[in-house]
DNA sequence: GTACATCGTACCGCCTGACGGAACGATTGC
DNA sequence: GCAATCGTTCCGTCAGGCGGTACGATGTAC
């Protein structure tokens, strides 16, 4: 019987069907034979093939019957797509935005698309006075601020275009509100990961925000850290490097794959 | 060591993790505790335990630290989009279905068959407000609802059989649980090319579903529409002849010939 | 506030079931 | 046709998992 980490009780051979079921997972081959596993994981051949006898009768994984190569079977699916029903976006990235507003001691936010629009859903504020707060649930255009600006980066082409094509209202006199000059900035967005909003939607604050993905792709909410005015601009750098690393995990667990 | 029906060797641990992780998928609960799982499968807490630890390990489970109790994790996510990426009926189906809920205004869904069950893999919802919305990756038995019926009424004929010896549970008050019955629907579903259902998954929804077919000439998969109950029953006309059509032409390109 | 029930987790001796080296028949590639 | 390699099976050995039991923590009823 093994021991892990913390001291508690495992049984090994799960632990190796799991290496051979993540083994499929993680590898472009679509199907794998005995004797390539046993090497890839270090198990004698006669193991993996128990292992594999034991994974197809749950029908997790299925076997070839010309080639005796095996891959993943249907009842996979039952699982991956279960935990996706499971989770949403705000539970996972909770825990998420707590730990970059703790790191920053800046207002961390969390924000969906919806329509042509982008609502808060979610935020956790610094202990100190002076500090953002976001409104939740009031919607804003997809234009307008870091979390709007990096979604609209990210949507499709012919979504962000067909958006241009509307009258881009100002918020502030910094809001971009000529098509071209978005356009431009949608770019710049997209080669660098994150967006930056000097006052564009409040003129007395400023973020920078990142997109999170789910398993299809989409950019279906943004994160952002947000602050005051006056002292956010020299917190950027550091801000903006957190908040790629931290969507980033969050898409990874709603199942986006790079 | 367990030996299953073929003969061939198995690794029990591995069997009962399968069944812990298959319980998950099925159940309609979130998250379950030690105790709960140890009665379902007849299992003792000790290895119920152990089992759980092990698949932690390798996060296909998640514990939450508080409650004690336990939901899937985040690998189970990569196993399931890997198998589906293999798949390629979710693929060449995906724009068929945005056809036909984009036609009909209703939803469109896709589902395979696993085993005695069978999964929805993929929808398309039509944007109004009082639709329908099929729950992903859940496993529901194949003689209750259209998508169920298609399949099961195409499989061979000793498959069938051997399904009607087992006990059909009532999900709703219109589920056919009587074998007889359910036999002679079969039969007038492979007639007509097409299932209906009204109310027997879900007693507010009604659908009509069409079995996709691959090269091999068996049903690996079913196409449905389907919408709230009080307005659906005058849209299956129109929508089983769409139905049969589209996945008549998904059969056509998985190489099914007639 | 106390008592009780039930939860998840840890311990440990017994014994069974998994291990792995070796051999097998079947394919594949020279 | 031979040799190499594949997936699969056999079998004796022994370590690793089993489960009854116990414990602390938590939740509930009175």
């Amino acid at each position: 019987m093994g021991t892990n980490d913390n001291g508690s009780q495992t049984i090994t051979a799960i632990e190796r069907a799991a290496n051979v079921l993540l083994l499929f997972a993680e590898t472009d081959r679509t199907d794998l034979g005995v004797t390539e596993i046993s090497n890839e994981l270090g198990l004698s051949k006669a193991v993996v093939h128990r292992i594999l006898n034991s994974l197809k009768v749950k029908e997790l994984v299925e076997a070839d019957e010309e080639t005796h190569r095996y891959s993943l079977g249907p009842a996979a699916v039952a699982l991956g797509l279960t935990y996706l029903n499971r989770i949403d976006v705000r539970t996972v990235a909770r825990p998420v935005i707590k730990e970059l507003s703790d790191a920053t001691n800046e207002t961390a936010t969390l924000s969906i698309r919806s329509g042509a629009e982008r609502i808060y859903i979610d935020q956790v504020t610094p202990a100190r006075e002076v500090k953002m707060e976001v409104v939740l649930g009031h919607p804003y255009p997809l234009h307008a601020g870091g979390s709007s600006k990096v979604i609209l980066a990210h949507l499709p082409q012919d979504e962000v275009e067909e958006y241009l094509t509307h009258e881009l209202l100002a918020l502030t006199d910094a809001t971009i509100t000529d098509a071209g000059a978005l356009r431009d900035e949608l770019g710049s967005i997209r080669e660098q990961g994150f967006a930056v909003s000097y006052g564009e939607r409040r003129s007395d604050a400023g973020s920078v925000a990142a997109a999170i993905f789910d398993h299809e792709r989409r950019p279906i909410a943004a994160m952002s850290l947000c602050g005051p005015a006056e002292r956010f601009r020299e917190e950027v750098p550091e801000a903006s490097e957190l908040i790629v690393g931290a969507a980033g995990r969050v898409s990874e667990l709603l199942g986006y794959r790079i």
